[in-house]
DNA sequence: GAGCGCTCTTACAACGTTGTAAAAACGAAG
DNA sequence: CTTCGTTTTTACAACGTTGTAAGAGCGCTC
């Protein structure tokens, strides 16, 4: 803002050509004699040109943006110091910033917040949305659908319909954690869910269940947990009250997990000593944890970055019908079960 | 992108008026009939009008987001695992959002990916910046001062230059830490400090030695950490080597004092029992820790909304001279010191 | 009843870029 | 020496908005 901005308009002069000249050098060059293009090159150079993105937005209809939105329930912004969300936009981040891509944040944990969203892609102030959502009820992604504006879901959305998505293979993930500690020899199992409401949890727990009911276990202690270190404390102890002789818990992430941990070693018990401990996504918790956590591997980063990788596809050519990438969890052995 | 987004001129073609009497009616409802008025919100209604952005943007040169740039050091985009993002982040789109101002996220980690957020920045592509960065000695700021682009800065500039920022009283915080283990009768006292090129780690270092000093212990036996929980973790190994008999520890952060707890209990030491450990932020792995941690707490979210309130300040009246913000932080006494 | 001031509305020119159709330059062929 | 392609270059119209100057309508006063 120091001087005004020089323009095409200035470079032309300065050049001796005429505006269209100089947009062809700066973009791509074809058509454009050598030599003139050497004196647009150094009149840019004496200007200090910049082309002026927003201009060049409002006639190219394309931003070079993309709007990154957690659609947290309700809690609000403390989603960000939660290491799954640092994780997704690690990916994200790493991913577009080799399209020269941006992504920008937002919110949507109201139904105030989620218009703002569905206002703020159809200005066209981003050119696609990538959709962290949780819960299955959430509206956005049908909203933005009918609005027609390009989108690509972290998770598979809660009703069907024509919309990519990344995912993982929940299921999965449940029934390795299953099948790891019967094959440690634990008897009496239990596990803290994820929230229900949400469908990654559903899966976990599904899969961990059916693993159990294969190996003869036909009923598994359950508490149910938030995902959050304090919903974890709780569970636990519940599941210590119900359950005081078990020997194993399932928790479906790893701030549980961890959590799970520490109430287990203020009650005297020893991990895995007493009891075996598995957590779910494999995240900074699990390693800070006191012993390292068993855990299922969850690809984040990579999953984030090929719901980007999707999202710039359908960009680039609109229409294609939708795709989904569906990742496989894996399973990590350390001390804690 | 489903059909062509309606414009004004399609309003105003519905309404039955000019298409700057629609404008008005959406901004500044200055000077219309309220028959009008309700005209052309009905219009409005009908065809479901959407003013677009860039269009706007290239006339008012404001585009209502500004740019997030972490300048982390080389790290890449493993700094979004850092709690103190996180935190950052949080803050800053909290108050962002009242303002309906949207952040861009941009990482400066390396020398080109600092020239594109000037870029960027120079494009209009943004109103401003808002930079956390932690090397004094990056480049970035002064840039972007050259370029004239609004920025207010998370700590206080390697070199004096115009700029606005937040920052907090390191130095007192590191005193709070002396003072607290003095006061708890420690006498073979350690410390690990931060990265010693950052500013914050310096003055807390400084602070930490000079408070120690008054309390009559000149020489306090200090290790570089890198505010990692690897870092963390080999920096109390050497101080166990240097220095066997020490009892107490203060770390210039929470990853490193947890990181620290883990060593001594794996040393058969107890917290605060045999050895007091004290860490700085007061952030989640402070209350994740086992015990929880003593800590210095450093108003994260409070500092980044700030920062980010000085910007918007900035861009309301431009040319205002710089602001600083010192915040004060606060000894959080838990079970670990 | 003409002139005047007031309020409200309308045309029109920006903003800086891209894309397209028309014009100019330049060889080569008739 | 004109005529016809071919290659470059130029002028001009978008893109959708805002702001400003000019214009229309209308009730007053003298």
């Amino acid at each position: 803002m120091s001087k005004a901005a020089p323009t095409l308009e200035d470079v032309a002069r300065v050049a001796g050509v005429s505006r269209a000249t100089v947009s062809r050098v700066v973009n791509g060059t074809r058509n454009v004699d050598p030599d003139i293009q050497e004196t647009v090159r150094n009149a840019i150079e004496q200007t200090g040109y910049t082309p002026n993105r927003v201009a060049r937005s409002l006639v190219t209809r394309r931003t070079g943006t993309v709007a990154l939105v957690i659609c947290g329930a309700g809690g609000g912004s403390d989603v960000f110091t939660d290491p799954f969300f640092g994780r997704v936009t690690a990916g994200v981040v790493d991913f577009l910033r080799t399209h020269s891509v941006h992504p920008v944040l937002m919110l949507a944990d109201s139904d105030h917040a989620r218009t703002e969203v569905v206002e703020f892609l159809r200005q066209g102030s981003a050119d696609g949305a990538l959709l962290v959502s949780t819960h299955p009820a959430d509206p956005l992604p049908a909203r933005l659908l009918e609005a027609g504006v390009p989108a690509v879901l972290y998770a598979r959305p809660g009703s069907p319909m024509p919309v990519s998505y990344v995912d993982m293979d929940h299921r999965a993930g449940g029934r390795m954690a299953a099948d790891h500690l019967v094959a440690a020899g634990r008897y009496n199992i239990t596990t803290i869910s994820g929230p229900m409401d949400v469908l990654a949890s559903q899966d976990r727990h599904a899969g961990f269940r059916d693993a159990m009911a294969r190996h003869g276990f036909p009923f598994v202690p359950t508490v149910e947990g938030g995902f959050t270190a304090e919903s974890g404390t709780a569970a636990m102890h519940r599941l210590l009250t119900e359950c005081p002789d078990l020997d194993a818990v399932f928790a479906a992430n790893d701030l549980m997990a961890q959590a799970a941990v520490d109430v287990l070693q203020e009650h005297g018990l020893r991990v895995p000593g007493d009891v075996a401990v598995v957590g779910f996504d494999d995240s900074a918790p699990a390693l800070a944890c006191r012993p390292p956590l068993t855990t299922i591997r969850q690809p984040v980063e990579r999953m984030a970055a090929s719901m980007a990788e999707l999202l710039l596809a359908d960009l680039e050519k609109p229409g294609q019908r939708p795709k989904s990438v569906i990742f496989e969890p894996e399973l990590v052995v350390r001390a804690s079960a």
